[in-house]
DNA sequence: CAAGCCAACTAGGTTAACTATGTTGGCTAT
DNA sequence: ATAGCCAACATAGTTAACCTAGTTGGCTTG
């Protein structure tokens, strides 16, 4: 792997591709490397790297799209290292929207006999 | 896997523990059940078990000892450490579980007939 | 009894193989 | 030239296998 510290290759490589992010070498909408290179520059298994490849994901820093690549997030520009404010920002914004549709679904559910989509089928 | 959904099952997997979690039904020191009873638990592979594990190692919500199990997070050592950055993947990940199951709440109760062709703003 | 060994558990890391699916470009046949 | 097919490449998900390493409890041996 990259270094033999104790640290788990898969997180050495999600830890230098989110450097290259936050670093800017790698810019919003721009497409990583592919699987199989990132593999072979870091001379890693290709599970490694699907694994940091993951992880990227999972954070939000990245999001693939099949058959096309990975590309560096743009929209809600990620929040970069302790500007947490926007992300946490718009995700108070989804919970309100969550819940705002949540409580008009539950309206029609508790509406015992007026169910608009529910009847007339069975 | 759990259900049928188009969400993948370490995802769900993933979903299921957090909320139990955040539930209080595992609670903070408590261990969770072992990847082999989650495995089968959940009737899904080891390897996925092991990757909804990941992810939630990977936002804090656990903490896993070689050799003894998986461990919810004491709250004291869940509030601090300065990485928030944890924290919000992990609330973006629950906000991304409830809107997709909202949506799905959603277009059965706006469909009258069928045809599940909804689509959902960005 | 005490010390040590050992088997059976546990989490964790790595790799490989297979499948599904989407994109793209090039070739071929009309 | 256009339409269609197809191979190559891409992400993504799943599964299985093998290895390391820590913990625990029981058994054996001194």
């Amino acid at each position: 792997m990259v270094k033999k510290t104790g640290r788990p290759g898969y997180l050495q490589i999600a830890d230098e591709l989110r450097e290259r992010i936050r670093g800017g070498f790698l810019a919003p909408g721009e497409p990583l490397p592919s699987t199989a290179q990132l593999a072979e520059q870091f001379d890693a298994s290709l599970s490694v790297v699907k694994m940091a490849m993951g992880i990227l994901r999972n954070e939000g820093l990245v999001v693939g799209q099949q058959g096309k690549g990975v590309f560096v997030r743009e929209d809600d520009q990620l929040a970069q290292d302790g500007d947490l404010r926007a992300e946490v920002t718009a995700l108070r914004n989804a919970v309100q929207d969550l819940t705002r549709r949540l409580e008009q679904v539950e309206a029609v559910l508790h509406t015992p006999e007026q169910a608009p989509a529910r009847k007339a089928r069975g």
